[in-house]
DNA sequence: CATGAATGAGGGTTCATTCAT
DNA sequence: TATGAATGAACCCTCATTCAT
């Protein structure tokens, strides 16, 4: 006889384990987090952990393609006919919602100084491709459309948004900080950054 | 038998071993860097290495207040004449001059990561205090003289300084970012927080 | 609800699992092989396998006793006329035959170091004590009719025709060595043993 | 300080280590035995284990890298004036005397069925070749001394003695053999190997 | 003071076995 | 009956730390 197993099933433990990953990963750090933590908070054996994910870094990858995942919808549900402009700061928006899960903050904050592992490292990439690769092309097209400044490079331009957020991660990260609170003030940075500064008054 | 030890290579040492310890936790991470591999890196033998720091933690809780330490000679150094305002930027740019070593960078980011441990956070929070408390001083006393915005409160405009330099160092330490090409932004952005926004244009 | 199931099909599953585990066995060693490799060769699920052998261990007892039974089918198949020093060579060309399968002599050189395990031990000696019993009637039958040497207990004798097996089936195990082309020369060694050494010359 | 760390003593408790494996090999088989139970018979810490061997594997290499280099010793220290056949023979007797203990014929028996691990497998391949070469060198010597048959190759002959080797061995693993007191038979044996079955009478 | 051998708790991972479907 | 998800004991190995030399 087959297996009538329910694939929902599988795919709910998958996510259970992943966020228990999450919450472990951002309290300990990568290394610093114990599989045998992560199996207690999702509630599982350890077999069951090795059953879903055959490393401790597939699992850490596994979180990485999710949060790629999510990117990629949040850019495949705009609207074309919104102004890039308008994108670009709605994506501010959203990473700042993420941020709300102070976990998310922390996860991406110590992610950041993952180097030593060559497939976390390949993971670490990908993800962050999909994203530059995504704000560039929004932060081209305003460019076209003389929405935001022409003077840096859509690449260099794109490099910045994400400073702003990773340091807005570390700073919620740090527990000094209320995401909620503080949004508008980075809406307004980013702002000023892709209008660059004023042009200097020229009145005689 | 006396010990007619040269207090001087004793520092030495210890500073070979720090180095070593900034490297490899750079590298690797505080959990994930080992002992082992400081030593070799440093030179020395794991019982040198627990002769100068009784723990692995203690090397961390170094390195952390040799930064603090170096916080507070900058700020030190600084002539009471200066504006405060250039007091800021100046800090700005010695901040960035370190992060100029992809080490420190590196160290910068994955120590935001770091909660588990009771005294590792604590000697971070007071690394951070050091810091921040230099900063608002001059923060203040900036907005008294009015050359930076007052529609923030020392301590926000404060953390936002950092929270730039923060980002800055994740950029670099993603390797994405060279950290002399882009100070100069950095700056630019710094000043466009300190100014805030440019009043809306209300000629008529 | 009744159980319509086929026994034939059910010997079938059984002899599938059991060739399986004779291959990983062979391959990985006892300890070696997993059950899941073991599943996987014979293409049914662990489910599946616990459901036809209580036990790992049940599965290696089952395949010694295979083993077993087919020695005794051997013994019993020959006819009661046939001298019995032709008896004895046929058995080694019998043994000889089923080691043409490398799977076998690497299986039979494998089972010859277990010795941890109490009811594996007891499975061994089992199928030992079939094959050596077997044997030692034939011997004695031989020595009975003088058709080999006399200057050996039955015992002695028996043990030595199976040490010359068992170091057959260690070479082809170790590859270095084709079972059939080789055969002969079995044959002629064991006519060695069976004769001794000859008499000295004694003509003056 | 350098260190006078006595590096005999190092090699002592690597010897120790090396016998309590042979031991435990030899009662579990490879996979069997347990870093754990070796740790126990060594009177070691499991630390101490892993700092004179990296890892399980590097232990039952060392252990055949000792084997072989008892062979090589063998040989080498064979009188040159030593007809070639009787070194055969003392290479037998030499190989049963091993044998005396009992672990080592257990041992011997179960490393013949390894196969699965690539650097054990090459292990096992150069230690039977350093027994090979050395026994085909001689044996090709005593052929052209006529004193053993030609009518096989050198490296036929040589499998063959390993072949009676490896199955007293077997013989003495399964306990129902007193090398000893079997010694003299297997010597018989080998005799009758190098000299073939006698020329069929063919007096009239 | 410097060294590295020794230690053992603990970490990631494996695997025989159970059981609901 | 057949399946494979779940389990946790046990495994191999790592690593911070101790201590005799």
């Amino acid at each position: 006889m087959p297996r009538p197993i329910d694939p929902t099933l599988r795919r709910a433990r998958r996510l259970q384990i992943i966020d228990a990953g999450l919450t472990a990963f951002a309290r300990h750090g990568y290394a610093g987090a114990t599989t045998a933590q992560i199996c207690r908070i999702a509630g599982v054996g350890s077999g069951t952990f090795f059953h879903h994910f055959p490393t401790k870094n597939a699992l850490l990858v596994a979180i990485l393609e999710l949060g790629a995942e999510e990117t990629r919808d949040f850019f495949a549900s705009q609207d074309q006919a919104t102004p890039p402009r308008e994108v670009l700061l709605g994506y501010v928006d959203h990473a700042v919602a993420d941020l709300t899960d102070p976990r998310a903050a922390s996860f991406i904050t110590m992610v950041g100084g993952l180097t030593s592992n060559a497939d976390i490292r390949a993971a670490l990439q990908a993800d962050e491709g999909t994203t530059r690769s995504r704000v560039r092309d929004v932060v081209t097209a305003a460019q076209r459309q003389r929405q935001i400044r022409a003077d840096m490079t859509p690449d260099r331009l794109t490099v910045w948004i994400m400073l702003l957020i990773d340091g807005f991660a570390s700073r919620v990260a740090g527990g000094d900080f209320d995401a909620g609170a503080e949004a508008p003030l980075l809406r307004e940075q980013v702002e000023l950054l892709l209008d660059g500064p004023p042009a200097p008054d020229l009145t005689p």
